[in-house]
DNA sequence: TTGTAAGCGTTATCAG
DNA sequence: CTGATAACGCTTACAA
């Protein structure tokens, strides 16, 4: 692989000159540029990144630590991050599996002179130590942690307004026994939705009652397993609020199995909005939080802060909104619906019907891929 | 940030020994072992990857081209990579969006001194002079291109074979007239597919007609458009095979806009079994592919080539197999079925609802999600 | 077992 | 505008 030095003699200048043109230094004559240009090529030469950042201390890399990396949920936010990296010039260097906090730390340290900063997402809280000693050696950007770290920025899912805008949304229709299958112990967005879930109860004047709430993990087995219990208890519990999608789903598939038609017998409702959600039978009403739109955000956040640094400021912590998305598990139907401002009701007859070409006309519904979609 | 000289300083030795105790030389004493770690640990130091990397040449990462990471099949074929470099203690760097030979070619030049290899993925066949640049400067391995590149080793899914099995599935339900939705021109995968498909039907005595192939470009908005030509042309179509899911999902949502019952009027079939495939109404018959597995093997393939680079052998070329998952969209029904070794088949009843826990009993299927899902 | 010193490929400083 | 040359932080012969 040819170097600088071999580039500086094949254009009879000196590796400085070189190196100015490939930093796009203005103080190069045009006759020495084009000459080291044309070497360049023809040695099929590029500056190594390794020496570049050793002299410069900076890397043009952003390292991404995520728990896990399944799902579509993570994937989109991995997209959104490497997108908005990408615009502007950095190279994102993801790893998933960090669920301990140990991982978290080594994985930092093998990261020392290979990234300029970190993306963050630990929604355990029993990483805080571990983000906080992270943190002392990168600027870091905290992606819906529980860690609230006092130098680190942040941002964060409206956890409590969704969950608070949906609950409401059901009592809206009528339902008054509202079950609840909760998240994992400790994971902060899972408490976020049930304190939204509680509020908006006790504003309709109803006292949560706990034997309503049921145990659950985000995963769609625990969904499935949830119904058990649920229909045990089923004194009159005409509405469940599943705080995520995959829950959702299991618990549905559990309901029909047992003969419990969705929405009539119960209402169900989910978080997220995975692209699985409208697919559903019944298509599943729930909150869309815009994953994509998490990632992007996170990285601009942490190209504000390294802006900034001599600035002395405290931590910037961004909520992200999110939406409701009424489909059918809930009973809504177009001519009962109650005039809401922050809800987004797909038609019954969804537009593409009557456009005939878009497909995904009815408003905010996003197709499952754009572009060069997987083979 | 503290360096190798601090941490000598504060242990009374010499930067060779530092040097030596963190990359686990033999040749240290029990005593000067423990005073550089304990020196080490106080400082916080921890190699600088950069630095190191320049000197021995090896930098401990593998860079990931990706066409776009859009969809569950790429977020899936990143966590194979993630996990299977991850336990060989390498580093991943993603990187979406090359669908240009030129960015392709740029972002390898700018992964120069940052990674030890290359894992590429470039459906369009405009990029395999790109790839061949590439080739010259990192060893790669080539993900399900069209590329074929001399020196690189190559990963490609059973397109011909999968195409080949479900549309032999389909001649077995008695379909006679099938239809097919290619994929985008230029996409090898979605052209092998169209060759697994015309090659069953000769074998079935049936000369493939072409104007029952319909233009597509993997997209679900391209599906949902190839409903009208499709029923224009409607003489006695009695299945269509969608070259892949998400075309699937579009072609029928069109086909319910317009009063076709599938698969009553006309059976439907995919590629991909995306997790939504299962969950469409009817359950979408398709051919499963092993993403993970994709990425892992990609990985096991570039560390094999790293290991008898000396050995002078041909390049190697691994094809994934893949498998017929047979649900309700083909109108297939259990006591109607063919017996048929290499087809899956999930039964009408799913197993949970026997197996009461187990949410995904039938046979292949795997929960949207696992671990910790989606906050 | 340990230390010295020569790189690794760049960039940055400072004269010319 | 250009060229020496000293870092950057680490590994690795080679010597001791």
């Amino acid at each position: 692989m040819a170097t600088i030095r071999d580039v500086a003699r094949a254009a009879g200048v000196s590796i400085a000159t070189v190196s100015r043109v490939y930093a796009d230094s203005p103080a190069v004559s045009e006759e020495s540029t084009r000459r080291v240009l044309s070497a360049g090529a023809r040695l099929d030469y590029w500056p190594n990144a390794a020496a570049r950042s050793l002299t410069t201390s900076r890397t043009g890399a952003l390292g991404v630590l995520l728990p896990d990396i399944h799902g579509e949920f993570f994937s989109e936010v991995i997209r959104g991050i490497d997108q908005a990296a990408c615009t502007e010039s950095f190279q994102v260097i993801v790893s998933g599996s960090h669920a301990h906090a140990d991982a978290l730390v080594s994985m930092g340290r093998s990261l020392r002179g290979r990234v300029d900063g970190l993306i963050v997402m630990a929604p355990d809280e029993a990483c805080t130590p571990a983000i906080a000693q992270l943190a002392r050696s990168f600027p870091i950007v905290l992606l819906n942690c529980s860690a609230s770290c006092d130098s680190c920025d942040s941002i964060s899912i409206a956890n409590f307004e969704g969950a608070h805008t949906l609950v409401r949304h059901l009592l809206s229709l009528g339902h008054r026994r509202i079950a609840i299958i909760l998240g994992p112990a400790g994971n902060v967005d899972a408490e976020d939705r049930r304190q939204g879930y509680r509020a908006a109860l006790r504003e309709a004047g109803i006292e949560p009652d706990s034997a309503l709430e049921f145990a659950g993990d985000f995963s769609e087995s625990s969904g499935y397993v949830a119904a058990d219990a649920l229909l045990r208890h089923a004194s009159g519990v005409d509405a469940v609020f599943a705080t995520n999608d995959c829950m959702a789903i299991g618990l549905l598939s559990a309901l029909q199995d047992r003969g419990t038609h969705v929405p009539t017998d119960v209402a169900l409702a989910g978080f997220d909005d995975i692209a699985v959600a409208r697919y559903l039978n019944p298509p599943l009403t729930t909150v869309r939080v815009d994953a994509f739109q998490l990632g992007q955000r996170a990285v601009s956040l942490w190209l504000a802060h390294r802006q900034d640094r001599s600035v002395e400021r405290g931590p910037v912590r961004e909520v992200l909104p999110v939406r409701l998305v009424v489909r059918g598990s809930c009973g809504w139907r177009p001519s009962a619906g109650v005039g809401k401002a922050d809800s987004l009701r797909e038609r019954a007859v969804p537009a593409r019907s009557r456009a005939g070409v878009v497909p995904f006309g009815a408003a905010g519904d996003q197709p499952l891929s754009s572009g060069m979609p997987a083979p």
